[in-house]
DNA sequence: CCATTAAATTCAA
DNA sequence: TTGAATTTAATGG
């Protein structure tokens, strides 16, 4: 109760049409990769493209889904509230990747919710004809199918590192997950987070990421400076790990 | 967890 | 581009 107001809730959604398939550069995007196979490419002229801008939220818990969101251009985190009002970041995505996709088949609301880290341009499939276009084209279905078996891999990998690993381990974890899905940018990691997102991520307070972060400071295996967070040890950090075999791939 | 201060980011002129 | 206003980081109680 005393946390409900920290997010002030702005649904607007601006609706615009001028962002099509067929011109899109977006190779990592299922849609635009399986577009040449799509027999009938229905479902592509019906989307909606949505621009967010940074902060917006455009997945609210327990809303009705309708569809399914791919990422065209930004950043997005995925979280989940708690019963005491903490907030779980799921997940980071970024171009390519599709969010709300559990809310295909028996789902009826979304169990997550979803904003936007920078400027976003989402692209926005209604769940029926998405559906019909699945089963009218095995690649496509194929591919969506490795995405959710990747995704189901990664989020029980999840499990486990919250369920298994210190407090600094899972910051540890975190930063090697950042680094590996959004790289470096002249020594920093290429996406700028709050303490605060590292610490929802990680599933631990903002404090103890502020303080593990000093920490690794003084040990010379990060560097820090503001939002911008440098991997200067990549090795070390990684023993630290290492007994957790921490998961491969984004 | 909260309060305080320092530091960084944002925003609008 | 700057600096005032706002937000975020860092510490210590």
């Amino acid at each position: 109760m005393p946390l409900s107001s920290k997010i002030s809730i702005n649904n607007t959604r601006k609706t615009i049409t001028d962002f099509s398939c067929i011109s899109c550069g977006n190779t990592s995007c299922l849609v635009k990769k399986n577009l040449k196979n799509i027999v009938n490419p229905v479902f592509v002229e019906k989307k909606k493209t949505l621009k967010c801008k940074k902060g917006q939220q455009f997945i609210i818990e327990g809303a009705a889904v309708n569809g399914l969101f791919f990422i065209l251009k930004g950043v997005v985190k995925v979280f989940r509230t708690g019963i005491n009002g903490r907030e779980q970041i799921v997940r980071f995505a970024k171009e390519g990747e599709i969010i709300g996709h559990r809310g295909f088949g028996t789902e009826e609301y979304y169990s997550i919710g979803a904003i936007a880290l920078q400027e976003t341009v989402l692209c926005y499939f209604s769940k029926d004809d998405l559906q019909k276009a699945l089963l009218e084209n095995p690649k496509f279905g194929y591919d969506m199918m490795l995405f959710y078996a990747n995704e189901l891999n990664k989020s029980e990998s999840k499990v486990k590192s919250i369920s298994q690993m210190t407090v600094r381990e899972r910051v540890i974890d975190t930063l090697l997950y950042i680094h590996r899905k959004f790289g470096d940018l002249r020594g920093f990691l290429n996406l700028p987070l709050s303490r605060k997102e590292y610490a929802d991520y990680a599933g631990t307070t903002e404090e103890q990421v502020i303080r593990i972060f000093s920490l690794l400071k003084k040990e010379g295996l990060i560097s820090a400076k503001g939002k911008k967070i440098g991997i200067v040890d990549l090795q070390k950090l990684k023993n630290e790990i290492s007994e957790h075999n921490f998961y491969l791939d984004t």
